[in-house]
DNA sequence: GAGTGGTCTAGACCACTCG
DNA sequence: GAGTGGTCTAGACCACTCG
């Protein structure tokens, strides 16, 4: 483990526990210099993956503030969109079961083309899959992705989780993901496999998931029920 | 202007300008630490920038790889929500009005007290407003700031930019957000001023804005029709 | 003016990738 | 084994805040 990082973790654990309580300032950067033994570039590097996390404000002339904003402990899950779902349920104590409805192998239509980089010669799967939480629908996930970035998928990696597949046999390294978030009407075939009734609006998210070599893992549309799903996010202006 | 930034907007040039084109390699960090004649870690600096924003990938071993996502020109306008809807369209061909629906003070309610940490006895302004876009309405935001950060609020604020009035006049440093976005149906108040029919859903967008000193500056929820806008961000894995 | 954090340097060492 | 980027050091200087 990296020295920055380790310190980043104590420092949160004494946040934490309140050894620095909310708007209290941390010890100087020299103190904790001499408390580490570490440079100071390397203490500087350790506060600032707290302050990205909204943990403490930093400014130049005055010190490091602990800041109390009451979402501090929710860090962990809410960025986690692509571990997939299943690991966003891991630790929960409700069960996420996903149904393949349909799994096919086709070429690309000209939307697919472009979200992920292909041609039209090179074939993706096309996946539609229910996933449900203690038996109850939750979310309807509409995805492509390349056959050559994933060869051997199966429906039973479909039916249990593709991340684990992706991470775990192909050691794929993902970089990030674009996502467009929005609201619509339901149509009829998410009143089918939702649940829910004419007039109720889904929450839909687009994304295009990355590798961290540049080249799109996966181009999917997915549909929620607008009563059991949010999406919430920490935005830090830079 | 920093070292490191000034590289970072050279090197952002250059890849816009394919000087540096998709999936070749930046020169290698020693030469372009020749180059700008600085130290390797301000040259680690910039590139970081470059990362953070979805643009380069650095790999021990290999080098630097410029990618090619399709949305990099977008990189301007999707964070820019706190600089105020009025920001956004400055460089727009539409034009954005507001109008104040009602704007009060009183004392807030339990939520409120929450969400910006304050007591029962400190007031808070109460402000409905209808922000249009080329006359047609667009989103409905209703918003609730503490009176002691800003004081002197008038409706003249709320019919142009609260934000330009918070940032100019009173000098009030944001530090970021946390937003919490979902789909909801429309209420009489949204088909109103939204001039949306009853089954058309909203996407709901609740934020509370942060200042820099920890200091929560806004609780606001936000309404838009399902049609004409939706939320697009880039999650970078760390 | 005293004290803080931010930037920057010039170098060392190391982990990793690739042929 | 050669070459890359990541980490870390020990120090210098500077911009800023605050009384």
């Amino acid at each position: 483990m990296l020295k920055y990082e380790e310190i980043a973790t104590i420092l949160k654990e004494r946040i934490q526990k309140e050894i620095y309580p909310p708007d209290s300032f941390l010890p100087k950067q020299t103190e904790l210099v001499s408390e580490f033994g570490v440079s100071r570039m390397t203490i500087k590097k350790a506060i600032n993956i707290l302050a990205l996390e909204g943990l403490v404000y930093s400014q130049r002339g005055s010190g490091t503030k602990v800041l109390n904003h009451p979402f501090v402990d929710k860090n962990l899950s809410y960025l986690s969109e692509y571990n997939g779902l299943s690991n966003d349920f891991a630790h929960s104590e409700s069960t996420l079961t996903s149904e393949a409805i349909s799994f096919n192998v086709e070429f690309p239509d000209q939307t697919v083309q472009e979200r992920l980089m292909l041609s039209d010669t090179q074939p993706v799967y096309n996946i539609l899959r229910l996933r449900l939480v203690d038996g109850d629908p939750f979310v309807l996930e509409h995805t492509y992705m390349p056959v050559d970035l994933v060869p051997g998928l199966s429906t039973a990696h479909i039916e249990s989780s593709i991340y684990n597949y992706l991470k775990t046999e192909l050691n794929l390294k993902i970089a990030g993901a674009y996502r467009t978030i929005s609201a619509d009407k339901s149509c009829l075939t998410d009143q089918k496999h939702l649940n829910c009734s004419t007039d109720d609006p889904v929450l839909a998210v687009q994304q295009v998931i990355y590798l961290k070599d540049g080249r799109p893992l996966e181009y999917s549309t997915s549909r929620s029920r607008f009563d059991v799903r949010s999406y919430s996010y920490l935005d830090i202006q830079l």
